[in-house]
RNA sequence: GCGGGAGUAGCUCAGUUGGCAGAGCGUCAGCCUUCCAAGCUGAAUGUCGCGGGUUCGAAUCCCGUCUCCCGCUCCA
């Protein structure tokens, strides 16, 4: 049985050493969590399933790690900063919230033109009208009083505050003065650092289209409510593919990058029948996005929520980036770009017409991957005994520990010795984490290796160092291996222990 | 931002009328222990989320604030 709350899980993540709050003996920081010993084992672990299966197991892809640091200018172009700013304003009787441009646009024309009238723009458009009451935000409280505007919610007329933007990417100082123009933003995606580097990589590279570049990174986004502990934060990582293809191709490159992404998580413990493709309704589409697919895992606690997104992007990003944009018949609706010094396009080898590839972005999130993992992998069963034990059913290559080694009495050196030797000689085999154990008690050793998904307990015992009372002197150089789902034992010799494990632990 | 709930040891939680800060589990040490959270002995662990106020005295009452959970709002 799973998890019945998020809170179980939050608080094993928490006393097993998994997750902890972010700027925790401050009292927190909303929206910021810090993984710990346990925690950035699985996430790296995670990261390197992907990027093995993404890049090295293919021969069309090329990794890349850009700045979070970024130039205003990448997006000013890419269309973050128009996009990624809400006007807000709050109604103080219903306390409601709306996004300004919304909520004008609920209003009949009447009272939407007293609005204008009253902001000294009698023909402006909705965008410029809403520009104006951001730029004089007491006055454009008290036109919107004065004309009546209304709450969609009850039909009344509301006492509107002011307007203010809410920005959702983060703004930072770059440089010893601090003035208007020496600012930056931490990345809100960790896609523009693909497309910016587009034409360096192909410089250096040589790839034909069609390719990808993939890229793990963090990303940041000052969101509005932070939620669902590590679901929804301010500081995240995302694993992202741009992959480029030939225009025409792009919804057949998008078809086959969904199949390849769902038989991707279903090798990372995630069953196909628990994700639902969410075909995004064209009004829900980002700004960028030409079809989107999502992902929506079945969280034991949360329901069905998004872990991954795969957007086909057009050339829209290529396509805003790219200087010389008139002479290259840009699909997408994009700005004028006058800053650009690259051309973000490549030449077709039969007609030597140059054109910008379309993208297919899979954009998975890590800490919302680790999330899904620690959801599904959780497990509470009741024993034969009738005891509970609560087991991580993690496949091997993600557990946080490949294996421990138990010295079965903590108190016999010849035994503790052994059993620390077995653990250098185990750890050299390049498996990831082992683990010695010594708490003196088997079974909690075991009940405590289930609990953080170790598949493996070696157990050295008086077998293992040839002072077995009853047991055959065969036995000597031989120790226990315990299964962590099925909790069987085996006994296996020392000199073939690092094959044993190797075969079940290779990824 | 709104409404509701919560915050006390690592975890789960008790704490009476305002009167010495508690339990279970876990952790650590010693003994014991020949394979599934065993036993015995001992120990450590607290800015009662934080700040202020009332009071002789505050975990407890009041004000402010932060964080988490649920429902709205929002969600590239």
């Amino acid at each position: 049985m799973p998890a019945e709350t998020l809170e179980e899980l939050v608080s094993l993540c928490k006393r097993r050493g998994f997750i902890f709050p972010g700027s925790d003996i401050y009292g927190g920081l909303q929206g910021t969590y810090d993984y710990g010993p346990l925690g950035v084992e699985l996430k790296n672990n995670l990261k390197a399933a992907w990027w093995k299966a993404m890049v090295y197991e293919r021969d069309d892809m090329e990794g890349l790690d850009s700045s979070i640091l970024t130039h205003r200018l990448v997006l000013h172009y890419s269309g973050h900063e128009a996009t990624f700013s809400d006007p807000l304003v709050d109604n103080r009787i219903s306390k409601k919230r709306y996004r300004l441009d919304h909520l004008l646009k609920e209003q009949t024309p009447a009272v939407l033109e007293a609005v204008a009238r009253a902001m000294g723009l009698p023909e402006a458009s909705l965008a410029a009208l809403v520009a104006q009451m951001l730029a004089e935000p007491e006055r454009a409280a008290s036109a919107m009083n004065a004309a009546g505007v209304v709450d969609p919610a009850d039909g009344a007329k509301g006492d509107w505050t002011p307007p203010r933007p809410f920005n959702m990417m983060f703004k930072t100082q770059i440089g010893p003065v601090a003035d208007e123009e020496s600012f930056g933003y931490l990345r809100p995606e960790t896609a523009q650092g693909i497309f910016i580097n587009f034409k360096n990589i192909l410089d250096a590279t040589s790839r034909r289209l069609p390719f990808g570049v993939a890229q793990i990174g963090k990303a940041f986004r000052n969101e509005i409510t932070p939620r669902n502990f590590i679901f929804r934060v301010r500081e995240f990582e995302q694993m992202e593919i741009e992959y480029f293809v030939k225009p025409g191709t792009d919804e057949e490159w998008h078809q086959r990058w969904l199949e390849i992404r769902l038989a991707w998580w279903e090798a990372q413990g995630i069953p196909r029948e628990q994700i639902r493709v969410l075909d995004v309704p064209k009004e829900d589409l980002s700004h960028y996005s030409k079809r989107t697919f999502d992902l929506m895992y079945n969280f034991p606690t949360l329901g069905f929520e998004e872990i991954e997104g795969i957007a086909n992007r057009s050339d829209y990003d290529l396509g805003s980036h790219t200087r010389g944009q008139s002479e290259l018949r840009i699909q997408a609706r994009v700005m004028e770009n006058r800053h650009s010094t690259a051309r973000l396009a490549v030449q077709d080898p039969e007609t030597k017409e140059w054109f910008v590839p379309f993208v297919i972005e899979p954009s998975a999130g890590v800490d919302r991957g680790v999330l899904a993992l620690l959801s599904q992998a959780y497990t509470k069963e009741r024993l034969p005994n009738g005891e509970e034990r609560v087991v991580l059913r993690l496949k091997p290559h993600l557990a946080p520990i490949k294996v421990a080694v138990i010295p079965l009495a903590k108190n016999r050196e010849e035994i503790t010795s052994y059993a620390r030797r077995l653990k250098a000689e185990l750890q050299a085999l390049g498996l990831g984490r082992v683990f010695y154990e010594d708490t003196g008690n088997i079974g909690k050793a075991y009940r405590r290796h289930d609990e953080v998904g170790t598949p493996f307990c070696v157990t050295v015992d008086y077998d293992t160092i040839g002072k077995s009372q009853s047991g055959s002197p065969a036995l000597k150089d031989t120790v226990t291996v315990r299964d962590r789902d099925t909790m069987q034992q085996e006994r296996v010799a020392v000199s073939e222990l690092a094959a044993y494990l190797q075969e079940r632990l290779r990824f």
